[in-house]
DNA sequence: AATTTCCCCAACCGCGAAGTT
DNA sequence: TAACTTCGCGGTTGGGGAAAT
């Protein structure tokens, strides 16, 4: 296995492209094609590495790239391809048509995940930070124990913004995770199959790009976990395991953003079904309907299932989906189109949201 | 107006996989 | 089969412009 040699051998230039540079590497690309980037550079007349030139076409030159801002529809598929392959950013920008992979990661660097992470989602899980929850717990449970301490809580700010039974529903549930991961594992493998249909059928071409080469362990904690529903087996005391919580870290996901329904949240934030004690309680008492976890076949919890889009409730979509959010963002009265600003977008999230991290914990610091 | 800080993104680097000899 | 070459990917950097002081 061998390395090419690197650029600054030869004394071949590096740095910032010219407009000349440009023009002669896309009139030789016009008429020779690109079949060989090691020889292509010698043969266009540039001083560059071929490397360096495949860079600049395939990020720059390529006539079919789109440029301008990210549109929500595109961002909305960021977010939720990154939820199930990772930092797969080639694969990602397989499905955005005119998007590179580069423009790619650094808008995800840059504004996604940044959002995420003010949030309180940990961009890498997609899911509550732990850090933070368990921070916020701690405080807000104290404040709502003590309440000689709630001016406090005022007086901090922190009451509004965090909503503590969320928080501890959270919490809870991680621990509930941990104790089911190897239920979940079990999930993972009996519906791997199930799973990789289903990807097949909404995304063929990532998943053509990936199920060859990608053994089950490989794939994102979220891809496998998409149709596992983390809930089933609250209930199921025979099936409590030993804590393996790292394989599955996106597990928290699916509780937050596919089996906790956005008509269960009242005005203020608050689950509207939501017991003191939701634990000893039966064991999908989360939902105020009929409907139970238990009557969600497996593979309806997918964040990819259309049928479902409109009654989950997603992260990805609070994010920015107006199609797929259920206040039928498409509407004249809510759609927020694509010129909307970065603010207006978070700042429509973090309604949805409720879940702002004040700024008063600190948060930079974990961060 | 000058300086500093922040932010974005084009480009580079190193690695591993795939292909070739 | 091993050695080598080429390609593509993901992580990281640093230059330059914008914003803040």
């Amino acid at each position: 296995m061998g390395r090419a040699p690197c650029c600054d051998k030869n004394g071949l230039k590096k740095g910032p492209w010219t407009p000349e540079e440009d023009q002669k590497l896309i009139d030789y690309i016009q008429k020779h094609g690109y079949g060989n980037w090691r020889t292509l550079p010698k043969n266009a007349g540039l001083q560059r590495c071929g490397k360096s030139c495949r860079l600049r076409w395939t990020n720059y030159l390529r006539p079919d790239i789109k440029r301008g801002r990210f549109s929500f529809e595109e961002e909305e598929t960021i977010i939720q391809l990154h939820s199930i392959l990772g930092n797969k950013w080639s694969a990602i920008a397989a499905r955005l048509p005119g998007r590179t992979d580069n423009e790619i990661k650094n808008y995800w660097n840059t504004h996604i995940r940044k959002r995420l992470l003010r949030m309180g989602i940990d961009p890498v899980t997609h899911s509550p930070r732990l850090d933070l929850l368990d921070l916020s717990s701690i405080l807000s449970s104290s404040l709502y124990n003590n309440p000689s301490q709630m001016s406090v809580s005022r007086l901090l700010g922190i009451q509004p913004l965090v909503n503590p039974e969320f928080l501890r529903l959270a919490t809870n549930l991680l621990s509930s995770q941990r104790e089911n991961s190897n239920f979940l594992l079990q999930n993972v493998q009996e519906n791997h199959l199930y799973d990789a249909q289903v990807l097949q059928n909404q995304f063929p071409q990532v998943v053509q790009q990936n199920q060859l080469q990608t053994p089950l362990q490989e794939i994102p904690a979220c891809t496998t976990t998409l149709s596992t529903t983390p809930c089933v087996s609250f209930n199921s005391e025979a099936q409590l395991m030993e804590p393996n919580v790292e394989q599955f870290p996106s597990n928290i996901t699916n509780f937050t953003s596919q089996n906790c329904q956005l008509s269960d949240w009242q005005s203020d934030g608050m689950p509207s079904n939501l017991a003191e004690d939701y634990v000893a309680m039966p064991s999908y008492g989360y939902y105020g309907s009929d409907q139970t976890i238990m009557d969600h076949p497996i593979s309806e919890n997918s964040n990819f299932h259309s049928n479902n889009s409109n009654q989950n409730f997603r992260f990805a979509s609070v994010l920015s989906t107006p199609s797929s959010s259920p206040t039928h963002l498409n509407s004249n009265s809510t759609y927020i189109n694509s010129s909307s600003t970065e603010d207006e977008r978070e700042s429509y999230c973090s309604d949805m949201m409720k879940f702002e991290i004040p700024d008063i914990l600190a948060v930079n610091g974990f961060m």
